[in-house]
DNA sequence: TTGGTAAACTAAATCGTTTTACTAACCAAA
DNA sequence: TTTGGTTAGTAAAACGATTTAGTTTACCAA
């Protein structure tokens, strides 16, 4: 049994100093309030020695603030929202903050309470994806000064830093890309989430149609619902596409639809090939390594990461409010 | 800008109690203390209206545990540990604990850092896929009667709660399969870490040849480094595949290391048939709608994430000192 | 009447910091 | 001999909880 860690007392009294003299060498402070250079490497010299680490509660008492930023997504295993952790993790490290994150499964009761946790928790900042029926206590956070940017989905209401993907367009394009290869019986299968960035990608390609004057058409847009076992998924694929033998191209309105689609076409034997296409969202090796190959809407995750920092940063090195900016990032078609 | 949020003392002001009762019938006590039924109904209806949350943080300082949990793994963005994650932290928070998460690419300096500053924000409990080079500080953890778990990798020198694979097995099985297959020379892509379950899997690798007479042919086998960049592993292996055309079969003993074989095959326009088969680490959607599709070996997440769950909780839960437990999980080898 | 006990509550110490508002010593200038 | 300005430090309050060790009142039995 080891002993207890030492606290800024134990320094105090081997250096034969005040507690406060030792808080201000820890907090580079000694200078300014005039702290002799002997002290300071006495002091140092003993916080070495007993490998001695300011707590960390302790100073968040106090000052009010915890060195922490929460990450809250959907679901961190997707493959999209653990790379933008794994990057946004990264950037804030070498500024000294950690990250807790959450998977909020793009539920407003969960996102809610995870929100009141974080927050008793003295959080500093807050990157999140949103679901509609946060918007009060995200409001909330934002009164109360704390740094929010949202990512990924926006919510209408909320003036708040915001860094998205332009989706409307994305999915426009994708749209328009397989009219312009001739193809006119395309389907859409996305998800029943009424999230913006779900709701854009529907309606880029309903006006992809309605600019080419393809009637849009019903029976062609499947919506799967959110929390479907991927296996109901797939049946529900086969069963589209088994009706609808004139599809010759979809359009997959995130990963793991896209998955469960080439599922289900493998199941049935049927081929993806120049009068049936696929574009998939978000890229990934799955449809790199597809045979053939699948195209795909790739969200920048780099540069959607560098920006989610930058604007968190700004906040908490502002003391005055800054209006909120919204930062729309062009995804890449990836024709394959 | 709204108000701060209240504090205990401010509950206490308006209930007319002080605070020490406000504590009690927060933290349930308030019957074993003698609250009357009268006063608990008062402030709990108090506690309410003002929407009051206990502050974590002077809770932590005062009792010393934290309600987080940290889970450190090599790289939060592999499907593996995204995996695991997602499921620990869902079970954690069923019992009021939150997840703080790190990636330690496997660096030993980095977990160092790490674990330090993990320690001074009190962090209850310890999940650790963890590296050489930090046994010292592991080992720390444990005096302080910290619960550790350790999964995915072991440290040989260090008693402590473990969950693993049976890496040895798998890879051995693995192997087995493919001469019982009648292939004859196959390869082994690795990664150049000396970590128990990469060096495992190549012991595996070894035993099966030599249990089957087949000698072991050292430029069979490839080290890749740890960090370096995808395209010049993909370099490395087309080269590998080139200069040895004998090879029938490879294993690949991660799951990275797999996608960067398929599309080195992919840009030779080799294909994976019954002349060159291929098993990958670590089964995902990539090998399952690859074609052909590709074996694997699969590790059984659920279960690696109950059993560590199971560990650390039986451990926060027991104050006495408990003989550290080391679980060994059968990988489950799919052949395709 | 006394004393013991149970019921209902509370004052104050404590956790480990940060920070504000001092003090004490010394020296130079008026 | 004051006055005032540095220099070098420190005492104590505060952050918001938990918890120990009480206190007070009421009630009841002997």
């Amino acid at each position: 049994m080891s002993t207890k860690a030492p606290s800024i007392k134990d320094i105090a009294k081997i250096a034969n100093v005040s507690i406060t003299t030792v808080s201000f060498i820890i907090n580079g402070k000694a200078v300014e309030k005039n702290i002799s250079t002997a002290v300071i490497k006495r002091v140092e010299e003993i916080i070495l020695a007993q490998g001695y680490q300011p707590n960390q509660i302790a100073r968040s008492l106090r000052t009010g603030n915890s060195k922490i930023i929460a990450l809250m997504v959907e679901d961190i295993s997707n493959p999209f929202f653990a790379g933008i952790a794994r990057l946004i993790e990264e950037k804030a490290y070498k500024k000294g903050y950690k990250i807790i994150y959450s998977s909020t499964e793009s539920d407003a009761v969960r996102t809610n309470e995870l929100i009141q946790l974080f927050r008793s928790r003295q959080v500093d900042a807050y990157i999140i994806s949103p679901v509609q029926g946060t918007e009060k206590i995200i409001k909330e956070l934002i009164d109360e000064g704390k740094p929010v940017v949202l990512f990924d989905r926006h919510l209408p209401t909320i003036s708040a830093n915001y860094v998205g993907v332009d989706h409307f367009k994305a999915s426009y394009d994708a749209i328009a890309g397989f009219i312009a290869m001739n193809l006119q019986n395309i389907a859409l299968v996305t998800v029943d989430l009424d999230v913006e960035q779900i709701t854009d990608r529907h309606a880029g390609y309903q006006q992809a149609l309605a600019d080419h004057h393809i009637t849009y058409n019903e029976s062609l847009v499947l919506k799967v619902p959110f929390k479907q076992p991927r296996n109901e998924t797939i049946n529900q694929l086969v069963e589209l596409f088994k009706v609808n033998e004139t599809i010759d191209a979809v359009l997959f309105a995130t990963n793991y639809l896209a998955i469960s689609g080439l599922s289900a076409l493998r199941s049935m034997n049927k081929l993806v090939n120049d009068s049936f296409k696929v574009i998939a969202y978000d890229d990934g090796d799955v449809f790199k390594l597809h045979s053939p190959q699948i195209s795909a809407v790739e969200q920048p995750l780099e540069e959607i990461a560098d920006n989610i920092i930058k604007l968190i940063f700004q906040q908490l090195a502002s003391t005055t409010e800054i209006t909120p900016e919204k930062i729309i990032l062009p995804a890449k078609l990836i024709i394959r």
